[in-house]
DNA sequence: GTCTATAAATAGATAGAC
DNA sequence: GTCTATCTATTTATAGAC
């Protein structure tokens, strides 16, 4: 008797389904217009649905975009849970950066639907931010200050260096039509990876 | 006879006094909810006027909206444009950053306007980038490319340093949110300058 | 110049047939 | 499971009195 149930929400293969159109109709549409500007209509369209049948899966848009965050924020912490105490700190610290700008170019909506909740002053992730992410963020601090005290990289502010790894690489996500803007035809995603590299090499060098 | 029409648009001192109550109000709500999330009721009850009272010295809520774009785009050019040939090259630099760390503190409400604006693909403001934005910028870059030439700072991308500077000063103002719930209790702009200033100075000394 | 009342459009959500 | 039709609330904008 395989079934696989019990796992509490997706059941038949159509279910599954369609709850995946509506998940990436939503990604496409709150990450370009945010929670307010996005509407049922865009999200039921952009999924091939109706607005109805968008309602029959999600008992609202509140819960659609709630739903979103909370699948994503995993993704958006894993970077940083990869962090290795063990390993090399000049090389762990690059990867990182590395890791976050690769995101950025492969995934631009999933880093523009956390920037458009969070520069709204993010109403429904405050918990999240509190919560999971600062208890993340505070065990890797714990490392890199570590590195810093045994003289392993430059001594530098860990919770800043940690928001600047963020602002650097997500920029060229959540600002990419600025960035395209200002460079013309040049692809970001060209030059970024070999500058990001010397900034923070430079920077963490003891 | 001294009267001092002819300017176009502000006439009586109320008309003056409610046009910038409006222009105040705006900015507030359109930098915590983005032109969507903003309702006319917001932003007149945030003024202390009635919605009709509004749309009698704006014809539209899209044209708040832009006229507060295009007054604050000045503001946001302004750092950018006192950065001068004539000064020392790293000097220069670190002051440009200084200065728009020190806007992000004081003006985190201009700031957040753009970033919501422009993660949403700046369909308001597109023409302002490519144009004013990119023709500034481009001239500051051949700047900055021959203080690199000349060998009086680093060899860095030129363009991509100035998406650094934007990036991490502005983070301060349109994460604020998330800065402060990682950082718990510590003020951000106490180890933010000092932070950023070891960032540049080590970037840019050749 | 400012207000109350209201029109017109949009958007989230539900009813009920199939 | 999916659809058409519709309800209700919200929101932009206007009419018209004062």
């Amino acid at each position: 008797m395989p079934d696989g149930s019990k796992t509490d929400r997706p059941r038949t293969r159509i279910q599954q389904r369609n709850r995946d159109l509506i998940a990436e109709a939503a990604l496409e549409v709150f990450s370009t217009h945010g929670f307010r500007g996005a509407t049922l209509d865009n999200i039921a369209s952009e999924a091939g649905l109706s607005k109805p049948n968008l309602l029959y899966y999600f008992p609202s848009k509140e819960a659609i975009h709630t739903q979103l965050l909370s699948t994503l924020m995993d993704t958006w912490l894993d970077p940083l849970r990869a962090l290795d105490a063990q390993g090399d700190p000049i090389t762990e610290l690059l990867a990182y950066v590395e890791r976050k700008l690769e995101i950025s170019r492969l995934y631009p909506r999933e880093s523009r639907l956390f920037a458009n909740e969070i520069v709204q002053g993010a109403p429904r992730m405050l918990t999240s931010l509190e919560g999971e992410l600062k208890d993340l963020v505070d065990e890797k601090v714990a490392i890199i200050r570590d590195w810093a005290d045994q003289g392993k990289i430059a001594k530098v502010h860990p919770y800043h260096l940690i928001f600047s790894i963020w602002s650097l690489t997500q920029h060229y996500a959540d600002f990419d039509v600025q960035v395209r803007a200002v460079l013309g035809g040049e692809e970001p995603f060209d030059e970024a990876p070999a500058y990001l590299r010397e900034v923070f090499l430079k920077l963490l060098t003891p």
